[in-house]
DNA sequence: CACTATTGCCTAGACTTTCTAGGGTTGGTT
DNA sequence: AACCAACCCTAGAAAGTCTAGGCAATAGTG
């Protein structure tokens, strides 16, 4: 809170990661450069946040891993969603926009912009 | 996360509080009220979290105190926005709304519907 | 070969915020 | 008197993210 710098909101880094994973498997690496990328650089995610909580997605059985290799020949170890993981993942989704929708509420932003003249 | 029941998430407390008392000073059981009515019930403010957020608002300067009487003759300790709490209002929001939407991207979750037909 | 940057994974402990689970006082109602 | 609602407070637990390190393997450069 002292600098300006955006923190993952205590909840959404599981969300993210699954949302990462629901189009193919892919390593810890991907999966931070991916959260990147698709929220345009806007959230940076932590080494130290990220293989903890891949380790609860698996002891929750959200997500199953196996080492592979990747295009270029380095070991990695892949994450691929489960049944559980894609219901998680919907479930989740619908509670952060629940959640979302309701902040916005409170702080009075019209979620889509109010049409001009009338 | 392991039952459906919605938690505040880390630092939109702080913003929901500042909202509160943007319109006139109130006391800690009116802002949870408050809260609670302008995110439809959605959101619950625990005693436990809210009063522990209003201490480190005073201390950091966003709100000052003062002990006033209610409408029906009780004590009450009313919050007021100072300069810095105003600024800091628009800056949680800014904020807010910089992450929320960002996730709303990675998730595909387009913040206005999509026009049928076209 | 030496060197560096990048990819890729891991961990301990600090930090912060929210919650749980209690506690209390006062005023109004029955 | 008993009860409920309004109102405030606190200690400690719980949980997730960050800081700040560490390591190994590959690719590319000279």
């Amino acid at each position: 809170m002292a600098d300006l710098r955006q923190q993952i909101l205590r909840g959404t880094l599981d969300l993210l990661v699954l949302k990462a994973l629901s189009q193919a498997p892919a390593h810890g690496y991907a999966i931070a450069r991916w959260v990147e990328a698709a929220t345009d650089q806007t959230l940076h995610i932590e080494d130290g946040s990220l293989y903890p909580a891949l380790y609860r997605l698996e002891e929750r059985g959200l997500v199953e891993t196996e080492w592979r290799l990747t295009a270029d020949h380095r070991r990695a170890k892949y994450y691929a969603l489960t049944a559980a993981g894609r219901k998680g993942l919907r479930v989740e989704t619908a509670s952060w926009t629940r959640y979302a929708r309701a902040v916005f509420a409170a702080l009075d932003i019209p979620l889509q912009p109010v049409p001009a003249g009338g």
